[in-house]
DNA sequence: CTAATTATAGGACAATCGTCCTATAATTAG
DNA sequence: CTAATTATAGGACGATTGTCCTATAATTAG
């Protein structure tokens, strides 16, 4: 069995997820990501034979490292308010990378939509799974109606304020806009 | 004196403004631009001898359309909420490129965060324009406190609504997100 | 008209891109 | 141990990239 080579599977997979994010998907050759991990480039080509099938393990690397998380989350908190509050404060938490590189979804998805429109769809299920968990963080606070609207006013929200961060290099923006969304209820 | 050499170069302008905005500053080669102008990659290295140089005149190109715009709308209205509203219903307007292709000026600085910072502080003079108008328009309003927090907060939910429109194509999103940050009153 | 300047075309340039191939090396199965 | 499979390295491939050069065409200045 090839237990081996999916470790390093798992290894280039680790490196591209980085180098996409940092310097975006186009940007990223096959040879940036062999050098990050220290392999030839014709051994890379073995594990992936295309910049598509590398980036589609990338982003079913990322959905599932957003389940676990959630899953995370959902031990470490049991109300859901604070698990609400906890996703607001995702950013707060990551500042440096935010600020520097934006939002991990939101920009690839942004960057996708103009250079490979097929990949869209398929990037957009990191959103898909951050909107099903937060529906039901408000099914849990009792919220009844427009439940799913509001999830993705929440993901919006969230978006804004990561691109405005990232466009200034503003951690302030970062820090107030968070603290505000945090009062937000339900009108 | 060179006025049909200017002629060109606007045209050149044009058309790199629009692909950079439909297909990305990166995925977007000289030959690209020389062909949507009917121009040989020759001629437009002698009006662009980089491409720093052309992704510069075209973000001095938004940035002078988006004043000539704003003075454009203040002579159209005069009442400062009314103002407001035209800003919040912009991308309403642009429905189909905003859905196929975001933001022109908050894809861009996202692009640009990844794979050219130095041209990020030029580029983001686009929001600044915007954010400058916007505390115009909210001291004509009577706002006194945080008016440069609130433009910021127009621009950050703006950004927000079109990324996740963009990301799942969903016109309905955007309608009905606009519709609500319409009922936005100071707090 | 002539001379000088400006504009345009076309191709050369090395580098890099994604892709693919082949020859070994390492591992596993029998 | 031997044979088969899996993994790795290295380089060839045509295409394309941004950049630059040179020769000509068009325009302008005297």
């Amino acid at each position: 069995m090839g237990s081996k080579g999916e470790a390093l599977r798992q290894r280039i997979v680790a490196a591209a997820d980085e180098l996409f994010y940092r310097q975006g998907y186009e940007n990223t050759s096959f040879s940036d990501i062999a050098d990050a991990v220290g392999i030839s480039r014709g051994n890379f080509y073995y594990h992936f034979k295309s910049k598509d099938e590398i980036l589609s393990a990338v982003i079913d690397s990322r959905v599932a490292a957003i389940v676990t998380m959630l899953n995370e989350w959902d031990k470490k908190f049991k109300d859901p308010r604070q698990r609400l509050y906890y996703y607001i404060d995702m950013p707060l938490r990551d500042q440096e990378n935010i600020c520097l590189h934006g939002c991990p979804v939101g920009s690839l998805c942004t960057e996708l939509a103009k250079i490979n429109r097929t990949m869209l769809d398929d990037a957009n299920r990191m959103f898909a799974v951050f909107r099903d968990w937060l529906i039901l963080q408000l099914n849990f606070l009792g919220v009844r109606k427009n439940v799913k609207k509001i999830a993705m006013h929440f993901i919006a929200r969230v978006q804004g304020i990561v691109t405005v961060t990232n466009a200034f290099e503003d951690k302030d923006f970062l820090q107030q806009e968070t603290k505000q969304l945090k009062k937000w209820q339900c009108r």
